[in-house]
DNA sequence: GCCAACGTTGGC
DNA sequence: GCCAACGTTGGC
């Protein structure tokens, strides 16, 4: 399965996974993404890194699942933004899995996803859709990946006739 | 279980 | 900051 994950910027950009490598999803607080993470993500699918509340919303990047799901742990942290009064160590509420920094690649803008017929029925193109996690069709994946990110043009390999140049 | 009130998301 | 849309809460 293909992913689209939200994340707002300021709070973690795709550059930031760049940085690190490698970052633990957590924060989720929506039952339904929860359940996506839980129950359907496995470890190595891949995933659109989508940057959202900020000045140029769109598609920056892709991730991979690198781990399967574990408990959240700023659901038990009380001085933290994400504490769940009743979640438990036993009984935790909310679960989160690692991701793995694969591409960045310039910003595919929303209003790019929206102009295309291609990608009507994406989840996240949906009238009053909020989720931050949602399933992508391998259609979609497609159509995404080949016409709309737009890559460095590879290096060209200098041919035997290059080095003959005085 | 219903549903009104309230909170949050997220583009604009 | 606005506001549509949706999720959650809590009284009944």
């Amino acid at each position: 399965m293909y992913w689209l994950m939200k994340s707002e910027p300021d709070e973690y950009s795709i550059d930031d996974l760049a940085r690190d490598g490698r970052s633990s999803w957590f924060g989720v607080r929506n039952y339904q993404a929860r359940n996506f993470m839980r129950d359907q993500m496995r470890v190595g699918e891949l995933a659109f890194f989508y940057h959202s509340s900020c000045p140029e919303p769109g598609i920056a990047g892709i991730c991979r699942i690198a781990s399967v799901a574990k408990p959240d742990e700023s659901q038990f942290d009380p001085k933290g933004d994400y504490f769940d009064p009743k979640a438990t160590r036993e009984r935790p509420i909310w679960f989160c899995v690692d991701v793995e920094f694969v591409e960045r690649f310039p910003l595919i803008p929303l209003a790019a996803l929206r102009a295309a017929p291609e990608l009507a029925e994406m989840t996240i193109l949906k009238r009053g859709n909020r989720l931050s996690i949602t399933p992508v069709t391998e259609a979609e994946w497609r159509f995404v990946t080949s016409r709309l990110a737009t890559r460095p043009a590879p290096q060209p390999t200098p041919g035997p006739q290059a080095k003959a140049q005085g």
